[in-house]
DNA sequence: ATTATATTTCGATATTACTAGAAATAACTT
DNA sequence: AAGTTATTTCTAGTAATATCGAAATATAAT
């Protein structure tokens, strides 16, 4: 992944009260969590909470799946992955040389 | 590692300046670069290069070495790690229980 | 002491982000 | 079609961040 979508991503995760939610929405693990468990759990209003998950959205970080009414957020680990493997990646890289 | 630190370091490393200056650090291994090799090599101007500098800084992502008059920045590996770590720690925890 | 070099702090401005109530939309139920 | 539930968009106020020139500081050289 390139460094703007790389940094976009950490920017998403560079913020407590997001990072909660990510970290609610990873724990949660293939089948999501619904919009309304993460008010419920976190206690944020929901127009706050529908703003962070919408940065969360826009970069990659998770997804969403309906059920009727209810959106469940899914996190994309092969996106967090890319993030970890850029920051690893050019590790010593001026010394291996 | 706790939430808002590992927030913390990831908004620093979460802006596209901030990461290149980060990335640049990290390339040069365990010597190093100096303050003014950033400038010259990211074309920053040095107060705004300052700027991003104590940034990252301030999240313990980086530290630096002072050879007379030049400040050398090395990239503290460690932490980077535990960001990492508590990224990776609590993934799919919901469903392993 | 003066000058040169390396880096930071100050100050000012512009932009972006955070928060949350109120109104709107979407999907279902009766 | 009227009501209920789940979530988002609108709006607006406040706070935080980014940028960079100019001035200040720190260290060394002459």
């Amino acid at each position: 992944m390139d460094l703007e979508n790389t940094a976009k991503a950490l920017k998403e995760l560079g913020h407590p009260t997001r990072l909660n939610i990510y970290r609610s929405v990873v724990r949660a693990g293939y089948q999501g969590i619904a919009v309304g468990g993460l008010q419920e759990k976190l206690e944020i209003p929901g127009s706050t909470l529908s703003h962070h998950i919408s940065g969360l959205l826009s970069a990659g970080l998770i997804t969403q799946r309906r059920e009727s009414r209810t959106l469940f957020c899914v996190a994309e680990y092969d996106k967090l992955q890319s993030v970890i493997d850029f920051l690893q990646e050019e590790c010593c890289a001026d010394e291996k040389t």
